[in-house]
RNA sequence: GACCCCUUCGUCUAUCGGUUAGGACACCUGGUUUUCAUCCAGGAAAGAGGAGUUCGAUUCUCCUAGGGGUCGCCA
């Protein structure tokens, strides 16, 4: 294919979540192998009541901060219901559509019968299309598609393969609804068509909806696009991908701290890997050439936050990196008041955290230690002897450093270290320990060098022998 | 329940009939280290089960089991 006009077309009845990220990820990998291809994208707002414009504007916002970028203006679904509606009428015309006034309790009487198996046609309306006195009316009717019952269809998908499904379990569904407003059925093939969408990428929860669709472009006389329908996304248990996961919104991913290229880098390698030999580590513009939707899996794999963790952390340490840090830092109310009082010193506690922390949002109780200044020893802790004998020696001498460089308290402890005889730990533990109530963490040095000589020495002063 | 799809280490995956079944994350061990870490080196860990096709099956076919998806006047 040289032209692959895609599209990515969410429904703002929620903010953008991971697999839907994936899905449109995976439309402009596509779109972006080829010259003169395009990315649309289109809100399908045809459900009023669930849509809303905060969910829409949140799904804008997700893909351009992950770097999703799509071709013109964003197309609202809502704003072409008279052509779908046209569309509708033309089926009806032309006897490929039906105007059906079934109850609520028929059809449910009829699906009950039809899901247990004493029927095995699916289709639910066997009377109305006959009825002529129905077929004449000019309200309160639903229009339903009409489909054969003979044979079978066969759907050859770029990622399923060749799927068979008979003609007998395709159901006769809802194109116009009874208030007049069009169904997403209806809506989505029009829209694709008018588009010129040749090559549909979207979830496999919509496989059964290609046999149901076809049906619109063959009646219309157009032309089927090509389909890849990709497996979905499961949580840790199994099933689809879903709240009870933990974070599955991009938003929350992103206040987190997570950073777009680590989402990416773990969203394509579900599904998918480079070839033998190549790194995992994997940044957009490598994928779009080597990723090939031919072979992505046909299995749904589960989403993992460990290794989430593991991409975010080998970006987030990254040089080039660091603005993302001071931007976060700028949307985060904790970090915000740091950056504020001392941006040199949130920098240094970053530089000096990040080969630990997994997201930025981990700085913000490291930060705190080092920004409290009111900061207290947690407990009164008793250390050894040794390290009492010297204490008083080795304030003094932290009390003496002028220049208080890295290289010179460095030198200047271990000179301290070497005259009394001293193996690290008996200093440095406690130090660190009046210095951050922690025993573990950076080499005192650095923890020096972050608090300034003024807090050191107010910090471990403290500490009375 | 019906229909469709899937099934290789715990997880993501490689393998396009012949491999000591490879890699990554996580995990464990050792080394370096100013503690914890980082870093480096090593380790444990997999073809759901059963038939067939074949000289030979993880790979092809069928059955079983397990998992997932769909079954709305939602999208």
């Amino acid at each position: 294919m040289t032209k692959m006009i895609t599209r990515f077309a969410p429904s703002p009845t929620g903010n953008l979540h991971i697999g839907s990220a994936r899905t449109a990820l995976i439309n402009y990998i596509c779109k972006s192998k080829y010259n003169d291809s395009k990315l649309y994208l289109r809100i399908e707002d045809t459900d009023k009541d669930r849509s809303k414009e905060e969910f829409k504007n949140n799904i804008l916002s997700g893909l351009k901060w992950l770097g999703i970028n799509w071709d013109n203006e964003p197309q609202i679904q809502s704003h072409n219901i008279n052509r779908h509606l046209e569309i509708a009428n033309k089926l009806l015309v032309n006897g490929n559509a039906f105007k059906c006034v079934c109850s609520e309790e028929e059809l449910n009487e009829r699906r009950k019968k039809i899901n247990s198996g004493d029927i095995t046609s699916k289709k639910i309306c066997i009377s109305c299309a006959k009825n002529t006195e129905v077929q004449s009316l000019e309200k309160n009717y639903v229009i339903r598609i009409k489909i054969p019952i003979d044979n079978k269809e066969i759907l050859e998908d770029v990622v399923q393969g060749t799927v068979e499904v008979n003609k007998s379990e395709i159901d006769d569904y809802v194109l116009v609804r009874r208030d007049g407003t069009p169904t997403y059925m209806l809506s989505v093939v029009v829209d694709d068509h008018d588009l010129g969408v040749n090559f549909i990428i979207r979830g496999d929860d919509h496989l059964n909806n290609y046999f149901r669709q076809k049906f619109i472009y063959e009646y219309m006389n157009w032309e089927i696009p090509t389909y890849a329908h990709i497996p979905l996304i499961h949580g840790e248990d199994g099933s689809k991908l879903s709240k009870r996961h933990g974070a599955v919104n991009l938003i929350d991913l992103k206040k987190q701290g997570y950073l777009p290229e680590a989402i990416i880098n773990n969203l394509i390698l579900l599904g998918w890997s480079p070839k033998k030999g190549d790194d995992e580590i994997i940044q957009l513009n490598n994928i779009i050439s080597m990723f090939n939707i031919n072979d992505l899996s046909k299995s749904a794999s589960i989403f993992s936050y460990k290794k989430l963790d593991f991409f975010n952390n080998y970006y987030l340490r990254q040089e080039k990196n660091l603005e993302l840090f001071i931007n976060y830092s700028k949307s985060n109310i904790n970090l915000q008041k740091y950056l504020d009082k001392d941006e040199e010193k949130l920098i240094r506690i970053f530089n000096i955290y990040k080969k630990d922390i997994s997201k930025y949002e981990e700085i913000v109780n490291i930060a705190e230690i080092y920004f409290n200044s009111n900061f207290e020893v947690l407990k009164n802790e008793i250390f050894e002897q040794e390290f009492n004998k010297c204490f008083n020696n080795f304030l003094e001498l932290i009390n003496n450093i002028k220049d208080w460089e890295y290289d010179v308290i460095n030198s200047e402890i271990k000179d301290f270290l070497k005259k009394n005889n001293l193996k690290f730990p008996i200093i440095g533990k406690p130090v660190r320990f009046l210095l951050t109530n922690n025993y573990n963490g950076p080499s005192i040095t650095d923890i020096f060098m972050i608090l300034g000589k003024v807090e050191s020495i107010k910090r471990i002063n403290k500490y009375k022998v």
